[in-house]
DNA sequence: TTACACTTGTGAACGGGAACACGTGCAGCC
DNA sequence: GGCTGCACGTGTTCCCGTTCACAAGTGTAA
């Protein structure tokens, strides 16, 4: 994690270009590298309903944030706003995603094909953003070959050396709890370099290795504490 | 939000009582309320290994955190800990339960019964822990009447008379995301407290409703920023 | 019984992210 | 074309969660 942000080329958008080199990642705290989805989402939302620009206000109430903090977060990139104007929503919207690498295809591999699994692989949500899973993989024999959505499940064995051939670095462990962190060496040994994990245990991984936990259960578990009455 | 948090009564544990008397919901940090689960959760790890006593220090290596972080979160709501041994795991574990009011069963109503909607509806997660999904409810009358495991879908305009009905105060949405909104204020106007939210949409919702999303996309969306090379 | 090793609970210090507040510059209008 | 006002970007302040550090309590062993 020691690179630079923003790579330059790309898009060919001149005006309103910002510098944005000289950027650390590791300058700019996870909580305001967590937001900008939302951002993208939001202002996609905007170009949908025809506005061309926003206000850091406009923004902030949409989302449920201070204006200052998103003004705050932007600034950490790069100047993208006009003064007395707002931001430009398209150029904005793109400058994130350039931002967050969503300019591309990310394919991922999906490890554990049991009920979760297959709800995973089914999931439109991923398609219809940058993400594509590319590879199913399970340890259990008999559900190797079995064919879900044009791809075929894989033995679990064979995940490292299938990453390392197809260049895939984003991995999604769906496995019971007891396999999850054997799961995550399979594909910290793949060169994955982001993991999305919905068993419920902590995992150790690499220091270059992202780790994002989706959990409902402990979400729902630290809710209920909020319940006044009986 | 202002009753408190631990009620009288409960466990007869005499041994190593905490007083937890005026303790304020509100004055507590909602971060520390969120790792209150992976607390139970490691801890029951740990009585099926046969611990009796767990330190500050072992504990938080376990979970990935300081001793000093695990120290004072407990702090929050009493002294459970004794000097020079540790903590007594079944004894932590339940009073963590208890503060979560885990120590009850959660019914809860689920809202949207597409492809998302049924695959939450058949988690086996849920009902490990202290959640039962209680009623199934979507807005295309094509889908009422249909059975899925054990539960028929019902017309989302009952959803509110059911919960008040059947006391239930926790709602999951897993509609599209247009309708997630129009969910959200059914489940508050049935009296909902807790919304889980599946849908990539910042719900609008009145202070006391505690909503938490699952969001892998989003998590997906901001692990791609640390992946270094193309 | 005393000494010692261990670990808690918490006052105090620290650090980092959020919010404030304003100088600056762009836009639009008369 | 000059003037007015709006909204950005950012130096500064503030606040709150985290970590430090230690006094005090507990168990063990000689």
């Amino acid at each position: 994690m020691t690179n630079h942000v923003t790579r330059a080329g790309g898009t060919s958008d001149s005006r309103l270009t910002q510098p944005a080199y000289d950027i650390d990642p590791d300058d700019i705290p996870d909580i305001v590298i967590r937001r900008l989805p939302i951002y993208v989402r939001t202002l996609k939302g905007l170009v949908e309903s025809g506005s061309r620009s926003v206000s850091s206000e406009e923004l902030a109430s949409l989302i449920g944030v201070t204006a200052a903090q998103i003004r705050r977060d932007l600034s950490y990139f790069g100047k993208f706003g006009k003064q007395g104007k707002g931001y430009d929503i398209e150029h904005l919207s793109g400058a994130i995603e350039q931002i967050l690498k969503l300019d591309r295809q990310w394919p991922m591999v999906l490890l554990g094909m049991g009920r979760l699994g297959h709800a995973i692989a089914s999931y439109r949500g991923f398609s219809r953003s940058s993400f594509t899973i590319a590879g199913l993989f399970d340890a259990d024999p008999a559900k190797v070959g079995e064919k879900v959505n044009d791809l075929v499940i894989r033995p679990m064995s064979e995940v490292a050396d299938a990453m390392r051939e197809e260049g895939i670095r984003v991995g999604i462990i769906a496995t019971p709890r007891v396999q999850a962190q054997e799961a995550a060496d399979l594909l910290v040994k793949g060169g994955a370099e982001a993991i999305l994990n919905y068993a419920p245990v902590i995992l150790r991984v690499p220091e270059h290795v992202t780790v994002r936990e989706i959990d409902p259960v402990s979400a729902l578990q630290s809710m209920t504490y909020y319940i006044d009455r009986d």
